[in-house]
RNA sequence: UCCCCAAUAGCUCAAUGGUAGAGCAGCUGACUGUUAAUCAGCGGGUUCCUGGUUCGAAUCCAGGUUGGGGAGCCA
């Protein structure tokens, strides 16, 4: 015999009338004597199984009766519509069996603490906000590479130990590799998927990046997931014409399958429906402007000195002036990262472009038209400090029929804290990885 | 790494130098329509640690620990 339920929650619209068994945890519970209200949570939704006394055995409503928060059950009854459930329908419980039982669960209905939420995360993802947050997560990952794949990319996946830096040696998670001396986890896949891209024009990465950065913020985790994709013959201007569909695309498929997810979490959607291409751009010259234009709206962004890389209040003020995701494209070559190709009338900036959230969530893609010519990557990577032998593969894709190509990767758990309206990221990942907390 | 804030019952908090309390959770009982039910009762404390000031410290002081918020760096 199948322990499997004959029907889940989130279809239960489909049994009226009929007798089904349900699978699940208990949500939550209520008794009023010889009526027991049981809230049955089975990972797809949650819905009232009203227990009668005189409508089941006496051994049943005693097993009704001793569930507790979260014990495991399988309850069988009489799907029926009835306007005072929520939800719209409810179970008429003819049979209850026990499966695993929970006590003193410790997360209850009301109000807890950070510290506490998170020292449970193992337990708190269970809860309803964070079903629906997580839900939507799946959601962005499934959307962002379905569409890549509609487009005629290939995932590429590139490996997480590395022998060397991508962008630098600072910032590295490093383990003993064998006989071979040090590895790194990768905080990005973007040189190795640049490989991938010479050989099929269009690929992505997508996988989990590590960055031993000592971020203390709402922002930051130190393992974080990042979609890459990386396209062949495209310069600066087709990167971000890429982008703003493809965050479309995430955005909107995002409103039209977790509508009731998003409700859960009373998130306004106005903001979001806007998110359509084309998307605002500016420079980072008129970024330096717009920052000195509009000096004290936002605490700690103070002009800057062209040159500078912005902070987080900067980022919040220049996307405070648009309804929509802004580009702030062409930053000084000297506080990005070596491989950005520079542009050929102005070489003191890249052909780069961070795409900034609205409503302060900050920046959730970087990208940029990368070196094509062997010759200046050389140079670059020389002018950075690198390590020439460290990066002869690298320089081998411009040796062997070098195109110029663009890219940019997309940070997943900034998305979901947008697209979710939560303030810190440490809610839109099961497990975050931070600065002070690996456990649990 | 730097700046700011906090730590009291299982949880969320109160008690501003004078007998440590409430709500929720838990347990017992009542209740046939509850939506974080309601009502009655019961149990529950190394006030983060160490030291100091004081007749007297949860409260004031010093150091430490842990956590939170922010900065820098970044997605």
């Amino acid at each position: 015999m199948s322990l499997l339920p004959t029907a889940t929650v989130a279809t239960i619209a489909r049994h009226v009338g009929q007798r089904v068994t349900l699978a699940g945890w208990v949500y939550h519970k209520t008794e009023k004597g010889k009526l027991i209200f049981i809230l049955l949570r089975d990972g797809s939704g949650t819905i009232q199984c009203v227990t009668f006394k005189k409508n089941v055995s006496e051994a049943t409503f005693a097993t009704a009766q001793a569930l507790t928060q979260e014990s495991s059950c399988r309850i069988t009854g009489t799907v029926r519509a009835d306007e005072r459930a929520p939800g719209g329908y409810e179970l008429d419980v003819e049979e209850v069996e026990l499966i695993g039982a929970s006590h003193d669960y410790p997360i209850t209905p009301k109000e807890h603490g950070v510290e506490f939420l998170m020292a449970h995360r193992h337990l708190w993802v269970r809860s309803s906000k964070q079903h629906a947050i997580l839900r939507i997560r799946a959601e962005v990952i499934a959307a962002a590479q379905e569409w890549l794949n509609e487009q005629g990319f290939i995932r590429f996946d590139t490996p997480i130990l590395t022998a060397t830096a991508a962008e630098g040696t600072t910032n590295l998670f490093a383990t003993d590799y064998f006989d071979l001396g040090k590895a790194y986890l990768a905080q990005t896949g973007q040189l190795y998927v640049e490989a991938g891209m010479m050989a099929f024009g269009r690929v992505y990465c997508f996988g989990p990046t590590f960055r031993a950065e000592k971020s203390k913020t709402r922002r930051h985790l130190t393992e974080f997931w990042m979609i890459e994709p990386e396209v062949a013959f495209a310069d600066h201007e087709d990167n971000m014409r890429l982008q703003e569909q493809f965050v479309s695309a995430i955005v909107g498929r995002v409103l039209d399958r977790r509508r009731e997810d998003l409700k859960v979490l009373e998130r306004d959607t106005t903001m979001l429906e806007q998110v359509v291409p084309p998307f605002p751009r500016i420079t980072y010259d008129q970024a330096i402007e717009l920052i000195a234009h509009h000096q004290g709206e936002v605490e700690g962004a103070d002009p800057l000195p062209w040159g500078e890389d912005f902070g987080a209040p900067h980022e919040t003020l220049i996307a405070s002036k648009f309804d929509r995701p802004v580009f702030v494209e062409r930053f000084p070559s000297a506080v990005k990262a070596f491989y950005m190709q520079p542009d050929p009338n102005r070489p003191e900036v890249a052909l780069c472009a961070d795409l900034l959230a609205p409503e302060g969530y900050g920046e959730i893609i970087g990208g940029s038209q990368r070196i094509h010519d062997p010759a200046l990557l050389e140079q670059r990577i020389h002018e950075h400090g690198l390590r020439i032998e460290d990066y002869e593969w690298y320089l081998d894709l411009r040796r062997y029929g070098t195109v110029p190509h663009s890219g940019f990767g997309m940070g997943i758990e900034r998305v979901v804290a947008w697209l979710t309206g939560t303030r810190h990221i440490r809610e839109t990942i099961p497990f975050p990885r931070q600065l002070y907390r690996i456990y649990p």
